[in-house]
DNA sequence: GTGTTTATCGTCAGGCAGACGACTATGATC
DNA sequence: GATCATAGTCGTCTGCCTGACGATAAACAC
């Protein structure tokens, strides 16, 4: 072949974070505006280049940790409640993705809690919580405030792929345990599933589904009126991280 | 911070490919031999650089058609029959994946059918299918023939990770047809289902269950017996690519 | 106490999968 | 040509799971 290997195009590697949560009932997207061009003052995802001597892995552990300052859970235990959940979601390279060089940008999903402070560790106007429907919203004539939308370069993309990755990961898999703070209620979890899918679900047949799939939940035998009503049993992750049957996303 | 992303480290940028097919009731993959250090004489995935210009899907088409000859289907139905299914699979950059530099690999995952010349374009003796069962055994010591195992750099762990995607792939989309030829009978079709899950599954209920889902094959009108037996109808594959409810995987 | 909210248990019908019997249509063998 | 082996196709039955939904329980607000 008359390519020669040797004379390899150099790239840069970065890794961007679509960090999602739970927010008041809806599903949200970490954003950071951009305070250099290009796209400056325009809202994106979080990221950076790969150093070095880092994996990829490390790389988004560590930009995770500088914007929300949150940990990485054990990756053996993803599910476990109370931290992040964070894994390769895909890499994009398209060679006019930015303008300025060649990158290669491998993204990451992280699961989080809500978390009481929103940006720990950065600062406050250049990083906030956003309603995915917002990021993702083609155009917003009539807003009231500063539009969040269009994102910087190809990061709609990126997060319309972490979203429903995220959506299609909790039908089979305990991973909607990363959301919820380490002891949760089956109606906080509940509402979970319907944040993200933006569906709702019925409480008994959901409550079912779940106490009924062993090691999904393990009670801790407390019991909390934190969301009004009737006292609700508390619950950890169990260890189980596949769902079998899986949780059925109901049609349209 | 006191990292200045001006000076960012360059890297290369590979594209790897799993290549799977279905040979003779066995679930195969595309190996080549090395011809240069690191790794010289050893097998591996196929692969090479991306160039200044192109995509990584781009890379990872002409890479396969340079391996294979195969064309890649269009992404709107990957579904159907007679083509390479390709997608990507997950990007490797440990560090000290490669010896001789930093290079981060998008590897991509590609399903065909079984090819009448299996190393068409390239050099016969360097290029083979090998049995994945063979490529990931950790030791042969009783081996008879030239051992294929293990794979060199970390390529048997991305052949691990390609082989858990396309298992878990056929079971709720219609993937298992880009193994078929273009016209095939529901027998050829459970073979390719007891190929890549290693199962023996009942002809009968899988019978009812691909002819019962809307959309997953199409009747051609002819039959064939070119397997035995009484003569089977032959179907392509249909517009659906999603199997709802999917096919289940037996347990054990 | 009454109403509201949320949690939890139960019932019932329909759909689907696993197990498996029965029949059909070819080629191979005697 | 009869018999056998092979593979394909159609049915039946049972058990499990889900969706729909009624009913009860235990807190808080007034």
């Amino acid at each position: 072949m008359p390519y020669d290997p040797s004379a390899f195009p150099p790239f840069a590697v970065t890794v961007d974070l679509v960090v999602l949560t739970v927010r008041r009932h809806a599903l949200c997207a970490l954003a950071v505006r951009r305070g250099e061009p290009p796209f400056q003052g325009r809202w994106a995802l979080p990221g950076g280049f790969v150093r070095a001597d880092e994996d990829l892995a490390q790389a988004a552990a560590r930009e995770l940790a500088e914007e929300t300052g949150l940990r990485v859970h054990d990756p053996a235990a993803p599910a476990q409640a109370g931290g992040a959940h964070l894994e390769q979601l895909a890499t994009y390279g398209d060679p006019e993705r930015d303008p300025r060089m060649r990158v290669v940008s491998v993204a990451h999903l992280a699961l989080a809690p809500d978390l009481p402070a929103p940006t720990a560790g950065g600062d406050a106007s250049n990083a906030r919580w956003a309603q995915v429907g917002e990021l993702l919203r083609p155009a917003d004539p009539g807003g009231d405030g500063e539009p969040v939308a269009p994102l910087a370069f190809d990061h709609a993309r990126i997060l319309a792929d972490g979203v429903e990755r995220a959506r299609s990961k909790i039908e089979y898999s305990s991973l909607a345990t990363a959301f919820c703070p380490p002891e949760f209620t089956v109606g906080e979890l509940r509402r979970v599933y319907e944040a993200v899918w933006g569906v709702a679900l019925d409480p008994r047949n959901f409550h079912r589904k779940v106490t009924g799939t062993p090691g999904f939940l393990v009670p801790t035998g407390g019991t909390t009126t934190r969301q009004g009503g009737r006292p609700a049993q508390l619950f950890r992750a169990g260890g189980a991280t596949l769902l079998n049957p899986p949780m059925l996303r109901p049609e349209v």
